[in-house]
RNA sequence: GCGGGAGUAGCUCAGUUGGUUAGAGCGCCGCCCUGUCACGGCGGAGGUCGCGGGUUCGAGUCCCGUCUCUCGCGCCA
């Protein structure tokens, strides 16, 4: 028996509620626990008694000793009970439990800790408020969904610290109580005792650290860093504080970060997100494409993609140009306007067209324009008015067969890309076309530096402002600032960003450019971002992050 | 900060057009039941309908205000 076997066993236990099997038959064991569910047959009753390892099925009659004090026992209530573990009667074994084979018959049972009336049930799966939850938070922690949350977040950060050493990464503790950073959110402010009137801030992540970091030499860093952001919440981000996979490479390019950070995210999705509800092993890709954001955009109308479905959209406007559907056919007399269409394999029907088209009306659409392709033709009222050879074109492009359909949306690209994207997931979602037993990873690679912000009238930093621009100081001072890419990436799964980082803008001379074309000027970027500035003298630094959300439910 | 939804028994919820004594399931209490594992059966208790104001003969229901939760937008280097 292992040392920490061993100490499980006091004079409140013999052994685990996990613990007892089929060989143990005959011994005597005492356990302490949880009543579970209780089943009160008159003459002879029966406790689920569970504790953090399992559940023991524990039952008494009149026969015994303890009969009188089972029978007080009520949901929660903390006992301790001492029997004989037995074999239970031929056909009433549950193979759904591992002790479903055995059973013990209690001869004493102590109260260790009685409850009142439950605010709120323990056993079954079922959704409470936030409020009742928190303010009772040890009984939501004792229902089973919960408990193997909080486990699963425990052995998930126990192997991410192992890949990430063996990687040969090193961890550091940053401070939390800090000086406020340049970028990003609202920050939590801690008056200061020391320093009447000033105020410490809590790191929106360990930002300025890191760097020192590696202007120290440390080569590569990590750490499962806290990191508090005032900013509101949504339904998958919590409000104020997570925790954040967070690191940091020297001397280094964006494939060496991509690299690195690959096997590690595979082997962590591999060893615990490998079953589903149904108990098949789900699939991790393989190799993570690098998909460019344009290219994202335009065949998924998204920077997150759910790559489980297989719909990629097209640009068909050439099918459309001067045809017989007018409304089309003026659209794409605007310069800059086009035509996508998005396949819907096996979506060739009136029923679901029309759901297709009465979403979109409901999502502030006009309509979705559709064809169907039934008999080898195209069918409904578009495709009566582009004609047979145009359809047949749009099926071939699209490469449709019958009973599948095409929806159609048509003008500016960038104001429509993330209704397509929309639609691209509900229809793929519909019928059914989405892949659900596996995890889709990719890249997406190559964001834009710098966007055109409609409202003020200028062009804007589109991601991070500190990112190194493709092609340096060099594309600043000749391209068009629309047409540069930043070497910055994230990482997606399911449609999902995981992780996201870049190569950092390291000269000095290309961040004070980079700013200027966004309209600071230097002395404004060493006013606001002084620190950084200096510290971008010295040091060649990349980030990526990885973010670890705390909503364990 | 803005917009949508919600707030009724310990818990999850229903409650019609404003109309008798506000209901169900689970839980709780009592009785019955010796093989259940969401045990079963019979009976019972339990309500400031979030809070404040208004309209009305009459408000859980309609109106105004307010608080809390929730979803989304803004925000999230």
């Amino acid at each position: 028996m292992s040392t920490a076997a061993q100490n499980l066993v006091s004079r409140y236990r013999s052994h685990t509620c996990a613990g007892l099997r089929a060989n143990d038959i005959g011994t005597e064991a005492r356990l302490s626990g949880w009543a579970h569910r209780i089943r009160d047959h008159g003459g002879v009753m029966f406790i689920d008694l569970r504790d953090h390892y399992g559940l023991t099925q524990i039952v008494v009659d009149p026969a015994s000793p303890a009969f009188k004090d089972a029978e007080k026992v009520r949901s929660e209530w903390c006992i301790g009970i001492t029997g004989t573990v037995r074999r239970r009667p031929a056909g009433t074994e549950n193979a759904n439990m591992p002790t479903g084979e055995i059973e013990i018959f209690v001869t004493s049972l102590d109260v260790l800790g009685a409850s009142q009336e439950l605010p709120l049930p323990v056993f079954g799966d079922q959704d409470y408020p936030e409020e009742t939850r928190l303010k009772y938070r040890f009984l939501d922690l004792r229902r089973e969904r919960l408990h193997n949350n909080i486990m699963l977040r425990g052995a998930v950060i126990d192997e991410i610290r192992v890949q990430m050493k063996s990687a040969g990464f090193f961890e550091f503790q940053t401070p939390i109580l800090t000086n406020s950073s340049p970028e990003g959110a609202r920050d939590f402010l801690v008056p200061s005792r020391l320093h009447p009137g000033k105020f410490y801030a809590l790191p929106q992540a360990p930002q300025q650290y890191k760097q020192l970091i590696m202007m120290a030499g440390f080569d590569r860093y990590f750490q499962i860093a806290p990191c508090f952001r005032d900013e509101d919440p949504r339904a998958d981000r919590f409000y104020g504080e997570f925790y954040q996979l967070d690191l940091e490479m020297s001397f280094v390019e964006q494939g060496n970060i991509l690299g690195a950070m690959e096997p590690i995210y595979r082997s962590v999705f591999e060893k615990f997100a490998d079953y589903t509800e149904n108990g098949k092993p789900r699939a991790v890709t393989d190799k993570f494409p690098w998909i460019p954001y344009a290219d994202s955009m335009r065949k998924y109308g998204s920077d997150k993609p759910d790559l489980r479905n297989p719909i990629e959209m097209q640009d068909v406007s050439e099918h459309f140009r001067g045809g017989g559907f007018k409304i089309f056919a003026r659209i794409l007399e605007e310069s800059g306007n086009q035509i996508w269409g998005i396949p819907a394999p096996t979506g060739g029907s009136r029923a679901f067209c029309d759901r297709m088209n009465s979403w979109a009306q409901g999502e502030g659409q006009p309509g979705l324009g559709y064809i169907m392709f039934k008999d080898g033709v195209g069918q409904g009222p578009l495709a009566n008015n582009i004609g047979l050879e145009r359809v047949e074109a749009v099926r071939q492009q699209l490469g449709l067969k019958d009973g599948d359909a095409a929806f159609f949306t048509a003008g500016n690209p960038e104001k429509f890309v993330r209704f397509a994207g929309l639609a691209r997931t509900r229809v793929g979602e519909d019928l059914n076309l989405v892949e659900k037993d596996r995890f889709a990873f990719a890249w997406i690679v190559d964001f834009p530096m710098y966007e055109y912000n409609e409202d003020e009238k200028k062009v804007d930093f589109s991601h991070n402002p500190f990112s190194m621009p493709q092609g340096g100081i060099e594309a600043l001072n000749t391209q068009d600032p629309l047409t540069i890419k930043a070497f910055q990436y994230d990482l997606v799964c399911n449609g999902y960003e995981l992780a996201s980082g870049g190569i950092r803008n390291h000269r000095p001379e290309a961040m004070v450019k980079a700013f200027e074309i966004a309209g600071y000027s230097e002395q404004t970027v060493i006013d606001r971002f002084g620190g950084m500035y200096r510290a971008l003298q010295v040091a060649e630094r990349n980030i990526i992050f990885y973010g670890l959300h705390d909503r364990i439910r």
